[in-house]
DNA sequence: CGAGTCCTTGAATGTAATCAAAGGTCGTGG
DNA sequence: CCACGACCTTTGATTACATTCAAGGACTCG
């Protein structure tokens, strides 16, 4: 038997259809039972320890991945290593799309993530006749677009304290999307992530953050953050 | 017989297969003669004047767009005016998906603008069953994608010089798919656009340009810039 | 308990923004 | 044809916000 990336790959704990609490978020919650059971087929799940890459920017993309559990960062580095954080990736999300052969940027697990990957060239063959599961893409990738073009607004337009407002409220919206609606805002990723994402210093963002608590407006907690004045706090993040 | 929006909407010199010398690039570009023809009735041709809007953010979302003829640019306003232009659309390039029933950004034309616009019903009724027509929105998508991500870049981690450089290069390269290579490159936008577009102000911009020209990389010339230095001037781009 | 990592705070610096004004260009009309 | 006004761009002086440089504090894990 061949020596295989992931040992538990056809272990019956890891199958979509038993596991994957995500999949009504994911690329394929709209898969017939049978078009999954095929669906299934395809994939190889994958298990990655913190700061484990799941692939690099420039490298030939030969797969596409379904992110089941965990959270990674995605990023673009300048050759002087200035990175910046081009998104985080929540349980449903899609990624690996890229308009040339090589991933156009970098992706690493933060936590322990768990993805379903999918090499191009079967995944594009189940797709290629499926119209909905082609809309359901496109869904998708217009989605991102969007958040992309928020973000673009925050980078261009944006001072540091509306910078981490913004941030901090939309996280919390999508975290509410797989996890529910909470007071907490659970911050699994660092300062130095949330500074590469916002394009700041992470002592901008320390600051920031001390200054949102002195405004009353947040309490920092281990792992994140609690809103003490939600409209307050959207209204800011509005701006 | 109903008022149209645009009188020659029928007129045979605006339809596309006779009219339409950017469609390779389109999103119709790789539809047969026949699906083709039964696209194009679908479509109706409308001219913009300067400045005109194509649609506006928040406004309900009934048309998509494929842009022909001219410029467009394409921003979003936060309440207090401050406004990030996040992109530029060239002849070929597909206008108005959004993730909500509603644009999630305004366009309007720079120049003269020439677009097909097609009603959402109609048109998501036409590509429903045609897998080939959802794979290239996807590559569209994708494409438009990856340039928002560069774009992220530039705004978080790059230096006003690095800003206009890499704009100035991009441009050129986006331009020479619809108009081929040249030495000039033409600026169709005014100063205060590049800004918005960069997350930089007017004065800045403007004195980014004289700085090009004094350390003898570029040549201001009226609606343009002429590039001495291709070579090292790729180099601070890509730096 | 100690090493390492991450976060916070302080002081000085620098880049781009803001405020202000002059210079160009274009189109219109006298 | 020139003069005027509107609009856009350039340049200069000052300010402000975020960065950089530096050091101390907190937490985790072996």
């Amino acid at each position: 038997m061949p020596h295989l990336a992931f040992p538990n790959t056809n272990c019956e704990e890891f199958r979509c259809s038993t596991h994957c609490s995500v999949r009504p978020l994911a690329i394929c919650g709209e898969l017939s039972p049978e078009e999954h059971q095929e669906f299934e087929r395809l994939a190889q799940h994958v298990r990655y320890a913190p700061k484990e890459p799941l692939f690099s920017e420039d490298e030939v993309s030969d797969s596409v991945f379904s992110l089941i559990e965990g959270i990674a960062r995605l990023y673009k580095l300048l050759p002087d290593g200035r990175r910046q954080i081009i998104g985080f990736a929540l349980p449903g999300d899609f990624l690996g799309m890229a308009p040339t052969p090589r991933y156009s940027f970098s992706a690493d697990a933060i936590g322990t993530v768990v993805t379903c990957r999918f090499f191009k060239g079967p995944f594009n063959r189940f797709i290629e006749n499926k119209p909905h599961m082609l809309m359901r893409m496109n869904e998708f990738a217009t989605r991102e677009l969007g958040q992309a073009q928020d973000q673009m607004l925050l980078l261009g337009r944006r001072s540091a304290e509306e910078k981490v407002a913004a941030f901090l409220v939309s996280w919390r919206d999508r975290l509410a999307r797989v996890e529910g609606v909470t007071k907490t805002v659970t911050l699994p990723m660092g300062r130095q992530d949330i500074a590469d994402f916002l394009g700041l210093t992470i002592e901008t963002v320390s600051r920031t953050f001390t200054k949102l608590e002195r405004e009353k407006l947040i309490v920092i907690v281990p792992d994140g953050v609690r809103v003490l004045d939600p409209k307050r706090f959207d209204a800011l993040a509005a701006a």
